[in-house]
DNA sequence: CCCATAGGATGATTGTTGTCATCCTATGGA
DNA sequence: TCCATAGGATGACAACAATCATCCTATGGG
């Protein structure tokens, strides 16, 4: 190889990332092949060099972005104090922070619906990742068994999932904290 | 007029509805104005005879869509025993056949994500369509005082709102039928 | 029975996007 | 120093979509 082994690698991973903020600010259908590349300090033309097509950026991206807050919110986790795991990752999750950057946050929260009309191979593929989620996030739930702790997670996630895309939809800051106040509420007492 | 006074307003109706429910099903950027006059029997051009652009038509079909299940779920409540209610509204909102069926469902589940990029003034128009939405359902949820009802109606949709659309990733109905039950029990057993 | 009119159809225009063939150029081995 | 190569740039293409100017035709009042 002419150029550095890395170099290839690292233009790749970067394309992936500045994607994967792109998708979950702008949505699949709505983020332009372009406007990643010009992200990513390139021209649209060179995008065909790093990947086969447009969805296999998404699948790369949706995967990076799976891991991105996956990673932050096990390390949330670990910064609590011994029983407050859970607790901690719920005032983060819900937290006005998370709501107002879309583009950082859960990619489930920021692409739910589009991912849901995507096809049966795809939907396979998002399966594995939000099986690695939970796999991740799991250990940290209340509750004492394994599948006790499992349906907490699914409990806790579908209502940190609705408020934070219900909060989003409104328009103004004290609006979007109110109904993630109700549900941190609601969640913090139901354990 | 030369035709009927209701001509044009049943065809703005048919067009509404079918907008409706192809936004549900394919989002409001996959949703082509051509497609939707194909499915109301008309054409592509005619369309600017009804709307004067297609966002024009997407606010009247969101609203049109929010009516529809405002309704729907206010007459299971009604259908359901005194003081069951609000159970039955978690029934039937989390169910596999709302689940399966998008296109008829509640568009905050179908399209939350869109929602929450729309501008300033798309969210004060959607704010406005929740409210109703909540005034609607509000009364028949848990809690003794007006306030309390308003903070179960945002603590129990947060959930289902989740709850489904996590479940619509899922490729398998046993996958999406297991989210929606944990769901579903959660919130039974929490008022 | 005729014709002015408004709803609807046709077709063009413009802009955007995914994809690809082709060209350019920096690189580092010979 | 020179050149084969691979990463990246340019520009073209086809699809598709939103919008609109223009045309067509069924209607029902005169």
């Amino acid at each position: 190889m002419r150029y550095q082994a890395e170099h290839k690698i690292a233009i790749h991973q970067k394309i992936v990332k500045d994607a994967a903020r792109r998708v979950r600010a702008e949505g699949m259908t709505g983020t332009a092949v372009g406007a990643v590349m010009r992200d990513a300090g390139l021209t649209h033309g060179g995008f065909y060099k790093h990947f086969r097509n447009k969805d296999e950026l998404l699948t790369e991206s949706l995967s990076e972005a799976f891991g991105q807050i996956g990673d932050s919110l096990a390390q949330v986790a670990r910064r609590a104090k011994p029983g407050m795991e859970w607790k901690a990752i719920v005032k983060a999750y819900l937290s006005l922070e998370h709501c107002d950057h879309a583009e950082w946050g859960c990619p489930v929260a920021a692409l739910g619906p589009e991912l849901a009309r995507a096809n049966q191979q795809s939907k396979e593929r998002v399966l594995a990742e939000v099986m690695r989620y939970r796999n991740k996030l799991a250990p940290m739930m209340p509750g004492r068994r394994r599948a006790d702790k499992e349906r907490a997670f699914f409990a806790i996630y579908s209502t940190m999932v609705g408020a934070v895309e219900i909060a989003r939809m409104l328009p103004s800051p004290a609006m979007r904290e109110k109904v993630l106040k109700t549900a941190r509420d609601f969640l913090l007492r139901s354990f």
